[in-house]
RNA sequence: GCCGACGUAACUCAGUUGGUAGAGUAGCUGAUUUGUAAUCAGCCUGUCCUCGGUUCGAUUCCGGGCGUCGGCUCCA
């Protein structure tokens, strides 16, 4: 028989009879690598175990572990899931049933939304398909003879779907009673899944356009061993204990109240201490970096946004104009504006520039009452804002510090992992080719430059110039997005912005537009999830409780209390007349970092018992020892 | 805005198949003076989100609004 040669990841190879199937290499490795197996790569293509090899070819198994692997493991999750669905409730209608990071989702076009109760009767019928451990298969059809099944089956969605595809054929896979247009691959049946849950339901947008029919679509995880999908749920519940609005209201950060009105933040006396710190620390940076603060006001007439703009491309986020003496005033959706005004003040020489204007700037943006969250999204928000005026032959050294600048700052709040998109010239731009192609190049030479892996998002930029967004992934793995340096050439344009040149031409300056910590309110919410509230020490509201023993210790520890907060330590007494368990208990609860126990022996030896948040006793210290090793570990901010 | 769920004391939540409500925590008062995550006792607390409708009577049923949550969409 006519033999193949087969070359594995690492770098060996092997012949097998020419019709070889993936299963059958997988086995000939190991049978336990065959029993996990769930889809093979065949050169560059992923595809269905069952998939029989004709030609020499470098091949990769994939099993859960793999990214490849899982996705094929989920995305055949959604095939079961929607025959479940479709035999529960006939004449639903097909839409998509993608993977997703975790887990897949599908989406139904069906008479009634889903309630809780028919995700426990999906998911029990589920069970049954799985317990049937059907086999899936694939077959190709004609792409004429496909829309015409579909179009028989009132299936809309999925003639849709094939209406947009190029090829002369597509695939379809079966298993069980059930098909389904699908590129593939599937895992080999439907006995792998071992345990998964549907998460939820809700609705969804056909094809994330809101003009179109509303879906409901279900989402759902799985795994191919129950442990897997405990320890998924269990991550689920460690991330809700770090949700920001929980522990913002356990820790009395912040509030929100009804009589206040959504997405508007109160911010409580130990969360407004932390924002002080933040903006502290954030107004030093910028002075001590060639910055200089600027403050503006909160309206401005109507005017000044019909000549930024904003009024045309912003205005479906922005608040209605109000009327003050018969004219119309627009309270700020961003700050630029005001930057520009201030830049036409005066002349300015290209030894002036690059000019750095930042500004802690209070903005109220319209959001939609269905996308508020807690302080992730708000609709007044603080803005560490900042922009840059930049002579033209300096723009590529200026993109370049400012995203050093960007990363340092990141980097001081503990945040050192990114993800990174560059974002080009979308298809409605204003500006020529030229400035776009030099805008996006001087972006890509300071990410080059900075050594910062990144993504380039096409046609993603806003119509006034090209962007760098930061995400920053918080201590469980998820991304937030805060940083952005955005290109301008509109504003100058607009506000025909210029400076003197050393040949003594008036020139366009560029403008560069940045906010580092994005809103300081979606980064305290990201704060406090990356540490579960519990902050480093430079940033704890109250970093000392004191906590005497008996009463008649209450003195000396006011003095404590007096000397730490003398060497500028946050430090509290407890003094209520309870047991010092109780008092500790209560401090743990507040997160609070350290605890100076202390009874008569200490008080004696001008000492502190030392117990540290979430540690424990550390033993006893001189209060002079204590003091220095906090004021050395506020100093570090906690980083190594 | 759209789909769904939800809204009871400061907090977490129970309850009323329609007859205006309750537990723990917190708070207050008193007793206790305590050695590393809850001392004991007593007391207080509510337009049961809001506005309408049905009803003899609504916190409960129905509808509008507001808000929250999970998504869609959007974004700092």
């Amino acid at each position: 028989m006519a033999q193949v040669e087969i070359k594995f990841p690492d770098d060996s190879t092997k012949p097998f009879d020419v019709g070889t199937t993936g299963l059958e290499i997988a086995k000939s490795i190991s049978p336990r690598l065959a029993k996990v197996a769930l889809a093979i790569e065949i050169n560059g293509q992923v595809c269905d175990l069952g998939h029989a090899v004709t030609q020499d070819a470098s091949v990769r198994i994939f099993t859960f572990d793999d990214v490849e692997g899982r996705q094929v493991f989920w995305h055949s999750c959604s095939h079961i899931m929607a025959q479940a669905v479709q035999e529960l409730f006939p004449g639903t209608k097909l839409a998509i049933g993608p993977s997703i990071e975790e887990g897949w989702y599908y989406d139904f076009d069906v008479e009634k939304p889903f309630s809780p109760e028919d995700l426990g009767k999906i998911e029990k019928r589920m069970k049954e398909i799985i317990a049937e451990n059907a086999p899936f298969r694939c077959e190709s059809m004609n792409r004429d003879d496909a829309i015409k099944h579909y179009r028989d089956k009132s299936e809309t969605y999925k003639v849709e779907l094939i209406e947009d595809l190029k090829d002369e054929t597509v695939s379809f896979y079966y298993h069980s009673r059930f098909e389904d247009l699908c590129l593939g691959p599937h895992v080999p049946s439907t006995g792998v899944v071992k345990a998964f849950k549907l998460i939820s339901s809700s609705g969804a947008y056909w094809r994330g356009d809101e003009h179109r029919p509303m879906l409901q679509r279900i989402y759902g995880v799985a795994y191919p061993k129950k442990n897997l999908l405990d320890d998924y749920l269990k991550r689920l519940e460690e991330a809700k204990k770090r949700d920001h609005r929980v522990i913002g209201k356990q820790l009395e950060l912040f509030h929100f109240s009804d009589e206040v009105g959504a997405g508007l933040v109160l911010w409580m006396p130990r969360g407004a201490r932390i924002r002080q710190i933040i903006e502290d620390y954030w107004r030093q940076q910028h002075l001590d970096n060639d910055y200089d603060i600027v403050f503006t006001p909160h309206i401005a007439k109507q005017e000044l946004w019909d000549q930024s703009g904003h009024t045309g491309f912003y205005a479906e986020n922005m608040y209605k104009p109000i009327d003050i003496d018969g004219r119309k005033f627009q309270l700020k959706p961003m700050n630029c504006p005001f930057h520009m005004q201030m830049y036409k003040s005066r002349l300015w020489s290209y030894r002036d520039l690059p000019l750095r204007w930042a500004e802690l700037g209070t903005v109220y943006r319209y959001e939609r009452p269905g996308v508020l969250h807690g302080l992730m999204r708000v609709r007044g928000f603080t803005q560490d804002d900042a922009h840059h005026f930049v002579a033209r032959d300096r723009i590529d050294e200026e993109l370049s510090w400012t995203l050093d600048f960007c990363i340092h700052m990141l980097r001081s709040f503990g945040f050192d992992s990114y993800d990174i998109y560059l974002s080009t010239r979308p298809e409605k731009a204003i500006g020529d080719d030229a400035d776009w192609d030099k805008a996006e190049g001087a972006l890509r030479t300071a990410l080059k430059k900075a050594g910062l892996p990144f993504e380039v998002d096409p046609g993603e930029g806003v119509f006034y110039g090209p962007k760098i967004d930061i995400k920053i992934k918080d201590s469980i793995g998820r991304s937030w997005q805060c940083s952005t340096i955005q290109f301008d050439f509109s504003l100058p344009e607009r506000f025909d912005l210029h400076y003197t040149d050393r040949d003594g031409e008036r020139r366009r300056p560029y403008m560069v537009h940045r906010a580092l910590l994005g809103s300081i309110e979606r980064f305290f919410g990201v704060l406090i999830e990356h540490y579960a509230g519990n902050f480093p020490l430079w940033l704890a509201p109250v970093q000392v409780a004191v906590l005497p023993i008996s009463d008649d210790l209450n003195d000396y520890c006011g003095r404590v209390v007096k000397r730490l907060k003398e060497a500028g330590l946050r430090a509290e007494i407890d003094d209520r007349s309870e047991k010092i368990g109780a008092k500790i208990r209560a401090a743990e609860i507040m997160k609070t970092p350290y605890m100076f126990v202390v009874g008569a022996r200490e008080a004696e030896a001008d000492s502190v018992s030392v117990r540290k948040h979430g540690t424990g006793d550390i033993g006893v210290k001189t209060i002079d020892e204590a003091l220095a090793s906090l004021q050395a570990e506020v100093a570090s901010k906690g980083l190594e």
